[in-house]
DNA sequence: GTTTAGTATTACTATATGTTCAAATGCTCA
DNA sequence: TGAGCATTTGAACATATAGTAATACTAAAC
């Protein structure tokens, strides 16, 4: 597999804006609790054990990023990963 | 390839802990400068234009959560990445 | 059409943590 | 001891997080 390593300043400061949003437990939980399938944020507050307000914020901080996608329904809005890839990269710096 | 999604508390915090030690720009700046290879202290701050004390500090952050190692050689000090698994992990970030 | 209940976001505050820079200190070898 | 290389310290500034409370949104009941 052919890997680059001469990354530009821009490349570097978005690869640290992607790194950022999973660098906080709270979001990686809330992420957990999106692997199995998309969830409302009722949903996600019960598993996950976070307060409302914070669940919001930290959503919106993933969303922001790319991370999960939303489709709202009737009163709730639905989350899910956006990306196949984040799944595969928590798996990648779980191992080591 | 066999994905694993069910984290437990600890490992989410570990992986928050190294998510979080890629997620500067002056920290992903000294990787890029050692991607092609170990460099001692002075020649990174060349390479990143990063004052000396910043260099020192984000290098002990990096080395502390396992991302470069350190070899002393005389006067100087030479790091370098510690695991392949970091150059994927940039590229894989990088691409999406 | 207005009200009401359920759902989610936003504002605001206190606290904590991180980054940068300048200056001082530490370490190693000749 | 002195020079070169690297780390540490301390202060200023910026950003992030969690919690409480208030506000906004949506759909259905009346």
């Amino acid at each position: 597999m052919e890997k680059k390593y001469n990354f530009t300043d821009v490349e570097i400061k978005d690869m640290a804006i992607r790194f950022k949003a999973m660098s906080e437990p709270s979001r990686l939980k809330i992420l957990r609790a999106l692997f199995p399938g998309e969830k409302c944020v009722t949903e996600i507050i019960e598993k996950t054990g976070l307060l409302q307000a914070n669940v919001s914020k930290q959503l919106k901080i993933l969303q922001r990023n790319g991370v999960v996608s939303c489709r709202p329904s009737g009163l709730q809005r639905f989350y899910k990963i956006a990306d196949n890839s984040i799944l595969e990269l928590c798996n990648m710096v779980c191992k080591s």
